[in-house]
DNA sequence: TTTAGTCTGGCAACCGTTTGCAAGGGAGGA
DNA sequence: TCCTCCCTTGCAAACGGTTGCCAGACTAAA
């Protein structure tokens, strides 16, 4: 057994509180006593239960944090990050994943409730509906999901697609295939938005698809036969998949087509052709999204995070 | 505020130690006071607070992972599979990243000790010293360490490291540097163990390196002016980057130097060319420390996991 | 009808901390 | 010298549960 505030207590001879005290409220503590107990407190190895804490004071200093898919490589760098934002505001993080299905999402939700501070949503599966009644119990911040009086990081995905439209369109690209993702995807919302915008292209939609490799492999076939020139692909996975189909038919990227992907995840960066994509802020999102609960508690406010392209290897001139 | 247990106590006129038993030991309580219990519980909306329930029975049912690099890909699917298992058993799990940095990890381990049941050291970077000192607070397992008389999952490391000296052996190469990792590195050991065994092998060791791209990139041009013509890598990130470095010397993978990788990660699998490696365990893994964990509870038992070579477009004959 | 045993559920202490309240002591002002 | 006021500390209740112990109500055996 470690040991607990009594312990501390009995070896400098005060009362409970006073220890307490000498943790919770310094100032109200007299120097000399403090300096005692906390030289005990050294002493034994004495570390406050945060457990036992948040019995009284309501507040765990735990976070929750829920995504769809550990495994996805937009995710790491988001967790990472929102984990060492957490951190350094001394919070601990339980990390979730839900295997993109709503109802563990729920249940997750559920269980951590009670020992959480709040939760951090990001791509949420669940429905709007469902998510303002979880609310009523815990105080969520959603990442890439809107969400009436709800905190929110977004990524400007819509700039960022007008970009990736825009460098297509300069490179000559008229016919241009929208490989899209999830059904419901708030990101893939997002795209067709501004794809339906665009003027003087030719779009053409695909989807939905699975957000992974396999998704965007799957559409290859129909991507080449659709007579598109350059393709734009919900996410890098989705856009290596396509490439990866492509290739397996002796079509040359970026020599007969070319793909920009969407988050920049290193399998992208690594892969040849280095993939042309628009880099998500995932970094600065997990940032954010952990300190707009710690101040906002889940109100209102609303971040949007600008998205870039980044230009490499992946898209080139249109064929004649 | 969400019910408690004297809510649901007061709301179905019983003591509040029934609703407790309802939950924590039904077969003491009555069927027909049982469901008229749960008939109320649900009807409030009511979780037993987990919490709470800690401070008596002293089981939090929640879990520490620690893991050098959350954004490291080779850890993403053991987090997710080991939090997968983790909720099927009811657990929740605390994942946190250190940075690299030993002095975090300790500080992590600290904080989460009152709070978990249990903590999963993933490739640890703490001295065994501390890890033994700091095991007597909290149930630790260890993956890919050795600590004696602490519970730890292998991956079989040295066979893999055998089975890629065979094929690049096979393939006629006898000239081949190893690069390895970080310095203090367990796999990193057990790779140089085997190496050091290897007869008929000519073996240069480059080391220690970042476990990352930039470590197998910064390290290219030795490899390269060392002669060799076959490269074993610490790890596919490394790989990868060693790859990287000699295709910007203009020097071609597989046809002039064959390159070998360690985990199996996503970017390897999409490389091209995709690299050739030994598959780690990850997932296996993940699940068995969360077992092992809960069944022994940090004594005593090792497992350790078989290792794959997977060959694919990263090695080739010797050039003669 | 008595007796012993089994079920069931209430009581109260306890887990580790926090915090409102009050009391004691010392300092400063009148 | 007495009265206030502030500083410091102790006391005890509370947070949401769990659990050993006990007592009453039944049941069944004698």
């Amino acid at each position: 057994m470690t040991a607990t505030i009594k312990d501390v207590a009995r070896v400098c001879g005060v009362h409970v509180s006073t220890v307490s005290r000498t943790f919770s409220a310094p100032h109200l503590v007299n120097p000399t006593t403090r300096s005692r107990v906390l030289a005990a407190a050294d002493d034994l190895g004495y570390r406050p239960n945060r457990a036992a804490r948040a019995l009284t004071t309501g507040r765990t200093f735990n976070m929750g944090l829920i995504v769809a898919d550990i495994a996805n490589p937009f995710f790491p760098p988001l967790i990472k990050a929102a984990q060492a934002q957490a951190r350094g505001r001394d919070y601990h993080v339980f990390v979730a994943d839900t295997d993109e299905d709503p109802r563990v999402e729920e249940e997750l939700i559920r269980t951590l409730t009670k020992q959480v501070d709040g939760v951090l949503l990001c791509s949420p599966r669940l429905s709007n509906k469902m998510i303002e009644r979880l609310a009523e119990d815990v105080p969520f911040v959603v990442v890439n999901r809107r969400i009436k009086g709800m905190a929110a990081v977004l990524m400007n995905v819509a700039q960022g697609a007008r970009l990736a439209l825009e460098h297509l369109a300069g490179l000559g690209h008229r016919r241009i295939a929208l490989v899209s993702g999830p059904i419901g995807s708030w990101t893939s919302n997002e795209m067709q938005g501004v794809a339906a915008d665009a003027t003087g292209l030719d779009l053409v939609f695909f989807g939905p698809n699975q957000p992974t490799e396999a998704g965007g492999l799957a559409v290859a076939a129909d991507v080449a036969a659709c007579g598109a020139t350059a393709v734009l692909a919900y996410n890098d996975l989705v856009a290596l998949g396509v490439i990866e189909g492509l290739s397996a038919m002796e079509i040359g990227v970026p020599d007969q087509i070319s793909v920009i992907g969407f988050d920049d995840i290193l399998p992208g960066r690594l892969n040849r052709p280095k993939l042309t994509t628009v880099a998500m802020p995932a970094v600065a999102a997990g940032r954010m999204a952990v300190d707009l609960l710690l101040q906002s508690g889940g109100e209102g406010a609303t971040v949007t995070l600008d998205t870039a392209l980044i230009v490499r290897e992946s898209t080139g001139r249109a064929q004649t």
